[in-house]
DNA sequence: TGATCGCGCCTTTTT
DNA sequence: GGCGCGATCA
């Protein structure tokens, strides 16, 4: 055997060296699911001789796939790793479409819209159809919209069961044609009609199927049935497929993955190979211990014997805190002692939490340390305005019929086309299931189908649409880069954003630096340009020089691992989230998201939760999460007291949802003075009647903030 | 036509 | 405690 296998264990090498046809490797967190992928394909390329540009591997974000190519790249050479298809589902797509949907009238020009285009176009689609927006959130309908993508169905052909389902069904098909109009797909269409395309067309089909010999893929329990129909229809001829997962890692059954795929692979081919890994090279026994305790709660899962070589390593470190901010205090200030005491770098920890809400308080706690961090999503660089303004600009430029770019920037900076105007284009080109591009030809030629407009309007548009003219034609000699610079000077857009103010300095500041990224795609398209800024993922930007914690959620966490992790905000209602509560595969599934967060650590794990939690700005007390309770008490050390929790937790299941009963009146109040036997003298901050007495929050002048039961205060004489 | 203010709603998770 | 949206004013 060669090199490559060496630093192996038996069990992976079995899964590389594994024969031609069907392969399912099935296994546990930090069992080097990852490697064996990654071994597999230098296998092939080494001893089978497979030409790399026969191997397509799917990853589950592009930083997977970036750093499979890194790993691979030292494993085969530059070139030939070079030459591997190698991203994710969405990106293969949208390659594959670019190069052949036009067999099924997809234009090469196509753009991609996102979370927030689609949202603007259904909103749209809800008014014209003088249905109530805010009783039937474009949100909502869009998942459900998006499901059915997902699941390969259309809602039009299905029989509604409620309301809601009429409502959806009332809006799929204007949504689908308003799409088209746009010349634009969404994300699930990437996935759904590269499908029909296979299916319509079988010998562009066939073309795929000779060029991806081999088909690797990562984290298959969270495919869809749509990337499922995928990889079916490219394996069918060499049914190559190798794939890896974990089902009790699944998490994104809400966006339409389904473990249940995995067993779909086993059905579809009976000669399918399976190989399990369950020795963990990441963490420590108390940590697989633990998660083990969580997971094992769910229903109908394989058990895996995960073990690791590691030893008992450290217990666990469980801790109350009484709010957000004294939680986020404690993570700041215990990676402030693990970093002066050298047991670990910034770098090495990472703060998860449920909901991106919850990141709020933490940065703060930074901010206020004057520490660095790494924060994964929320405030997302391609969200903000500027930068998604001068990207509607460039899809327009490579796409003038996209109507979500163009309603956004018609009037950006203000040129003189007010709402009123704009109003009658799109009126105009909507009536003719054209696009808003069309009807500003109209009025820029002065034709005699043009909409009517003021003289004023009329002048403002001719000079936008030569603008827009102007910039479609220059695309092809220019590059993103240099047509960005051209549009920055031609709309004004510079002067438009530094107002003098340090906001605008800050904008431009964000112009500058998208300026940067164009410049990396200058050897490439413009449409390669914009389909990739439209389908990075939040972990993508992650960079791994900067020597600071991360803050991220716990979806964005799968595939990572960290030294140190704290796992944040573990209260019934946040996770389990409260929406998750009455479902119970809902609830299965934050059950495998905490399995995952655990799983995460490498030496040392935090579990914090806080005493009350701050939801809309009021004050609620929380309890502790149910999977606290999971968690034999001998891995764990920390001020958790689970007899407590469990008895508050029984409460709130038993008492109504909303109890009738008013606040009973409290002996102590808001800036009462009190004495403690122990702490001394301080000043009540609440007091709220708990059981047959009252739970009073005091900040002691000696020893700050306590939370004491009232019998052991009395009122200070002075 | 554009800017400003205040109201109400809200919160999962993301390619 | 924030954000988007709509109403209101210059």
């Amino acid at each position: 055997m060669t090199d490559m296998l060496k630093g192996l264990n038996p069990q992976q090498q079995k899964a590389v060296t594994a024969s031609d046809g069907p392969v399912l490797v099935l296994a546990g967190p930090g069992s080097g699911k990852t490697r064996v992928l990654t071994h597999r394909v230098a296998w092939l390329v080494m001893e089978r001789d497979v030409p790399p540009r026969q191997i397509l591997a799917v990853t589950f974000t592009n930083k997977a796939a970036r750093e499979m190519r890194e790993r691979l790249q030292t494993l085969l050479g530059h070139t030939r790793a070079g030459e591997l298809t190698l991203g994710t589902f969405h990106a293969t797509c949208a390659r594959i479409l670019r190069r052949d949907g036009e067999a099924i009238g997809i234009s090469r020009d196509y753009v991609i819209f996102d979370a927030d285009d689609q949202e603007t176009l259904v909103r749209q689609i809800l008014r014209d159809l003088n249905i109530d927006d805010k009783k039937y959130r474009p949100a909502t309908v869009l998942s459900a919209i998006s499901r059915a993508k997902n699941d390969l169905a259309s809602p039009a052909t299905q029989t509604p069961s409620s309301y809601f389902d009429e409502v959806v069904r009332r809006v799929y098909g204007p949504y689908h044609e308003r799409l088209r109009a746009s010349n634009a797909l969404d994300f699930d269409d990437l996935l759904g009609e590269t499908v029909r395309l296979f299916h319509e067309q079988p010998a562009v089909l066939a073309r795929y199927q000779e060029r991806y010999r081999y088909i690797l893929v990562d984290e298959f329990q969270d495919t869809n049935t749509a990337q499922y129909a995928l990889l079916r229809q490219l394996s069918a001829r060499y049914h190559n497929l190798f794939v890896v997962a974990d089902e009790d890692q699944s998490i994104y059954l809400w966006r339409g993955a389904d473990y249940r795929n995995i067993s779909r692979l086993r059905e579809d081919h009976p000669d399918l190979l399976t190989y399990l890994l369950e020795q963990n090279y990441r963490s420590t026994q108390n940590i697989l211990d633990a998660a083990r305790a969580v997971i094992r709660h769910n229903p109908n899962r394989t058990e895996k014997q995960l073990f690791t070589r590691r030893g008992e390593g450290l217990k666990l470190f469980v801790h109350e805190a009484y709010d957000q901010e004294e939680e986020a205090q404690f993570i700041v200030d215990t990676i402030t002692e693990l970093v002066a005491a050298r047991k670990a770098r910034p770098g090495d920890c990472a703060v998860m939490y449920r909901t991106n809400a919850q990141s709020r308080a933490i940065e703060d706690a930074f901010v206020r340390a004057g520490l660095p961090y790494r924060l994964v999503g929320a405030t997302r660089f391609y969200a903000r305005r500027e930068v998604k303004d001068l990207l509607a600009f460039m899809r327009l430029a490579q796409n003038p019929a996209d109507n979500a770019s163009m309603s956004r920037v018609i009037n950006v900076p203000p040129r003189a086309i007010g709402k009123q105007t704009v109003l009658v284009l799109e009126e105009a080109a909507r009536s003719r299931g054209e696009a808003i591009w069309w009807a500003v030809e109209a009025v820029a030629e002065g034709r005699r189908d043009a909409p009517a407009v003021g003289s004023r309007a009329q002048t403002a548009v001719a000079a936008f649409h030569r603008l827009v003219r102007g910039w479609h034609d220059a695309r092809e000699q220019m590059n993103a880069s240099a047509l960005m610079s051209r549009i920055v000077a031609e709309t004004g857009y510079e002067s438009y954003l530094r107002d003098g103010s340090e906001e605008g300095e800050d904008r431009w500041n964000n112009i500058r630096e998208l300026h940067t990224v164009a410049a990396e795609y200058d050897e490439l398209s413009l449409a390669e340009f914009l389909s990739s800024v439209a389908l990075v993922s939040d972990v993508d930007g992650l960079s791994e020089e900067a020597d600071a914690p991360t803050l991220l959620t716990l979806h964005s966490a799968k595939g990572l691992e960290f030294p140190v992790v704290f796992i944040a905000g573990l209260e019934e209602g946040l996770l389990p989230h409260s929406r998750s509560l009455d479902n119970p595969e809902a609830l299965a599934e934050e059950r495998r998201l905490m399995y995952v967060g655990v799983t995460r650590a490498r030496d040392r794990l935090y579990l914090t939760h806080a005493f009350r939690r701050s939801y809309y700005g009021d004050y609620e007390p929380a309890t502790p999460s149910r999977f606290l309770d999971d968690i034999p008490a001998h891995l764990t050390e920390g001020n958790y007291r689970r007899d407590h929790r469990a008895a508050a937790r029984s409460q709130t299941t038993w008492t109504p949802a909303t109890p009738a009963c008013p606040p009973a009146a409290t002996r102590f109040h808001t800036g009462d003075r009190v004495v403690h036997p122990l702490f001394g003298v301080g000043i009540v901050l609440e007091s709220q009647p708990a059981r047959d007495e009252e739970q009073v929050t005091v900040i002691f002048e000696k020893v700050g903030f306590k939370r004491i039961l009232s019998s052991f205060l009395s009122l200070s004489k002075e």
